[in-house]
DNA sequence: GTAAACGGTATTTTT
DNA sequence: TACCGTTTAC
């Protein structure tokens, strides 16, 4: 053997489970892992793969398939630990598929240098095939259309035959769409995120010698994730492991969320009617989480109907309750996740990495990242706006996938005008419509722009001038990547267009992201010194998530959604926003299978907390703008009790202390946990007295003050109705109150009745108070009740300042 | 042709 | 609220 690094037989199987150690050691023939949460499947994945190269199959025989390029990186680096330098092929099923369909694209009509195009170039072309085909969007959406198509793609269903089955139902209008877009693609030299699965699947299946050639090469496959295979990716290593059948996947049918994507359920499940000599391995041994977490997880998930029965145990100590917590809103459940979090790291036993924040909808994250920038809490959001989808970092991808693809019209519509160079949207869509006639890519309907009749003679000038540039760009492909940006940057006045025309924002500055693109491709040059082609460059960046951005070694809170949670954990996690319409989300309500999925996404966010687990909803919450009645999530009645605490909201005098507590400068200085009280309001702001007219709405609540007592209620079998009922609740019962329920009024409707709604007030603005008189708002932070504003009075009164919920202000116009 | 201003509308999750 | 497409004013 090769590399005398590598441990003994012994050392791969010593410490595993004799449950492990079946599955690493079973090497030929089918294999079906099922792997609870935290049962150490990636252990035995990489043991497995260890085990093998030991028992003397060749590294290149071998290949893993997961679903991220952080799942991979992650096998990768542990296999490397087990046995250094194996060239054991590890990625993702879009990257190996991508790298297949570079060898073999003239076999689906593709060129070797063809471009993937992401969401939103599909988006365009998307829209362009539509207008193309000659429908009107009037009763359909380009998405629902979008949608279709990825559907029929991800069941390998061809233009030819959607057009066959879509006789009655509503896809018609996407079965006249599809071979449009196709065809388009296909001229573009471009594949989307399905083709990539689609080309392939139809290439092994098209092709026997190909696919008998793979299957020869790639004796030993192993995928990652199997629940979350969609027909295609079935289809795909089905095809490959016919003549060699040992195929080894792991899942859990208990974690399968991507059913919206494609997913099928069945693959996992009829695994073993497919391959009938398969050997099954169950890990239901749980290494990661308490007790308390588990049972509560694992009595959530019970409660689905299509999933393989487990007995999820661990040999944990015990630790502390899951907590249920009830919120006033989705600011109170911000902030005061907030100071949970600070408070558990001045108690001295966390810091931020071992936290994290989950939700349904990336949406939710926003107030989350305001409270914790608030309290100067480090955090990082695993998903937001992906750093490669910003304008600035898009226009020059563009440039660069338009000089590695001549023929990527999404890109040349993107940059032909950017920086604006007078190429408007007429003189583009005549260039479309040439491009279209004469089935041409845009690019070369532009070096032909004076055969084209309509455009003006100031727009045929434009145009070449614009060739010009991309020619004297095309020159520099082959240069290092770092070279090739830094010359389009400077050819093309990039950074003079940004300044020009960006709006600086605070916390989006387009220059430093267009230098971090730089770094990017800098460090892609030193990482392939040999193979680094403009291609791969393009290929990588397509093909990296937003979720791969998760770094662990960064000291930062986590915000994310529960999808990117999946294959992760942390000490400490709190899941947000446990509300129906979002968790289960309204759209998938209706079908009991989608909601089946919504309640793993659920098990999947508890079971990834190790010690400590907090689930949330709030009383109301703000859905785009305006403020409505919450009602609790149907799978917390679904939680055992006898595993958690329940906390009731906090009443609203919260309203007048924890919000304005000190934190440190900076967190490596932990202080004394600040002891707040009702009358101590915090520095700098001021309260106008007695907020509270005859006709306001809220009135102290019966706790008390301290806001470092915390309120344990007995445990109850149900969600007792004072959740979302008046009874113990600030909110008094009266017609306001009915008017919720009617939703006739708002509640921040509600809060500033009889003011100046909150929203109203700008920097700038002036305003009248009864005591100082006029004055001007010089700044506005915090939101809902919390928004507070610094006011300049004359030079008497001086600056002031208000929490505008309370203070008595109007707004003069 | 460009840019700002307006108004309508959608709203999940992501390789 | 935020994005998108459209209109409007230069």
């Amino acid at each position: 053997m090769g590399w005398g690094i590598l441990c003994s037989m012994e050392s791969i199987t010593k410490n595993l489970t004799d449950a492990q150690a079946d599955a690493v050691t079973h090497i030929d023939g089918p294999l079906l892992i099922i792997a609870g949460p935290g049962s150490g499947k990636t252990r035995v994945v990489t043991h497995r793969i260890a085990h093998m190269l030991h028992q003397g199959v060749r590294p290149y025989q071998i290949a893993a398939l997961t679903f991220t390029n952080k799942a991979a990186d992650e096998m990768r680096m542990r296999v490397n630990l087990l046995a250094p330098g194996q060239p054991v092929w590890m990625g993702t099923f879009h990257r190996f598929c991508a790298q297949q369909l570079r060898r073999y694209a003239s076999m689906v009509g593709l060129n070797e240098n063809y471009s993937i195009y992401d969401m939103s170039d599909s988006k365009s072309a998307m829209k362009r095939a539509i207008a193309a085909a000659g429908i009107a969007t009037s009763h359909t959406s380009p998405e629902q259309i979008s949608s279709a198509i990825s559907k029929a793609k991800n069941r390998l269903i061809t233009p030819e035959i959607m057009q066959q089955q879509s006789g009655r139902a509503g896809d018609t209008v996407a079965a006249r769409v599809y071979p449009v877009y196709q065809q388009q693609l296909l001229l573009a030299n471009a594949v989307d995120f399905d083709d990539l699965l689609y080309h392939f699947a139809r290439l092994l299946r098209e092709n026997p010698e190909v696919r008998a050639e793979l299957d020869a090469k790639l004796k030993y496959i192993m995928v990652d994730e199997y629940q979350d295979t969609n027909l295609a990716q079935y289809a795909i290593v089905r095809a490959m492991s016919v003549d060699h059948p040992n195929l080894a996947v792991t899942g859990d049918p208990d974690q399968s969320i991507y059913g919206w994507r494609g997913a099928d359920l069945n693959n996992i499940l009829d695994f073993e009617k497919d391959y009938p000599n398969v050997k099954t391995v169950r890990l239901e041994q749980n290494y990661r989480s308490t007790p308390n977490i588990l049972a509560v997880a694992d009595q959530l998930i019970r409660h689905n109907r299509r999933r393989k029965a487990k007995e999820l145990f661990t040999e944990n100590p015990d630790g502390e309750n899951v907590i249920l917590r009830q919120y006033e809103d989705g600011y109170q459940e911000a902030d005061e996740i907030a100071d949970e979090i600070a408070a558990q790291m001045i108690a001295g036993n966390a810091e931020p990495r071992d936290f994290a924040i989950f939700c349904r909808m990336n949406a939710l994250t926003r107030s989350l990242e305001h409270a914790l920038r608030n309290r100067g809490l480090p955090y990082q959001i695993v998903n937001g706006q992906e750093f490669y989808q910003r304008k600035e970092v898009k226009d020059l991808l563009s440039y660069l996938h338009l000089i590695n693809n001549p023929a990527h019209d999404v890109a040349l519509q993107r940059v032909i005008n950017t920086p604006t160079r007078g190429i408007g949207a007429t003189t583009i869509g005549r260039l479309q419509s040439f491009a279209d006639a004469n089935r041409i890519p845009m690019l070369e309907a532009a070096r032909r722009a004076n055969e084209i009749d309509s455009l003006s003679k100031r727009a045929v000038t434009m145009v070449s001038r614009f060739v010009t540039i991309y020619d004297r760009l095309r020159k520099k492909a082959t240069a290092s990547l770092e070279d090739l940006l830094r010359y389009l940057v400077e050819e093309t006045h990039y950074v003079a267009y940004l300044e020009k025309t960006g709006i600086e924002k605070e916390d989006h500055n387009p220059v430093a992201n267009v230098d971090e693109l730089i770094s990017a491709a800098v460090e892609f040059d030193r990482m392939h010194p040999d193979d680094g082609s403009l291609d791969a460059f393009l290929e990588q960046v397509a093909l990296v998530a937003d979720t791969d951005a998760f770094e662990d070694s960064n000291n930062r809170v986590t915000l994310m959604t529960l999808h990117a949670a999946k294959g992760l954990e942390f000490p400490r996690v709190f899941v947000i926003a446990v509300e129906d319409d979002l968790l289960p989300h309204r759209r998938s309500k209706e079908d009991d299978q989608q909601l089946e999925e919504e309640r793993r996404l659920l098990f999947v966010g508890i079971t990834r907390a190790k010690q400590w687990c907090q689930l949330s909803y709030a009383k109301r919450r703000s859905v785009r703008g305006d403020i409505r009645p919450v009602i609790p999530s149907m799978f917390l009645n679904e939680l055992p009790r006898a595993d958690m605490t329940v906390q009731e909201a906090r009443a609203d005098n919260d309203f007048f202390d924890a919000v304005d507590q000190e934190y440190p400068e900076s967190w490596d200085i932990i202080q004394e946990e600040p002891d707040g009280t009702a009358a101590d309001s915090g520095p700098g702001v001021q309260l106008d007295a007695d907020p509270f007219g005859p006709d306001e709405v809220f009135e102290p609540g019966p706790e008390p003050s301290n806001p470092s007592t915390v309120d344990r209620l007995p445990s109850a079998s149900v969600i007792p109705d004072v959740y979302f009922d008046d009874a113990e609740t600030p909110v008094k019962k009266s017609k306001a109150k009915s008017k919720i329920k009617a939703g006739l009024q708002t509640a921040s409707e509600m809060l500033d009745s009889g003011r100046t709604p909150l929203n109203l007030y700008r920097e700038g603005s002036t305003v009248r108070h009864p005591e100082y008189g006029e004055g001007t708002i010089t700044s506005l932070v915090g939101r809902g009740p919390k928004k507070t504003a610094k006011i300049q009075f004359g030079e008497e009164t001086g600056e002031q300042t208000f929490r505008l919920a309370f203070a008595k202000l109007e707004l003069v116009d």
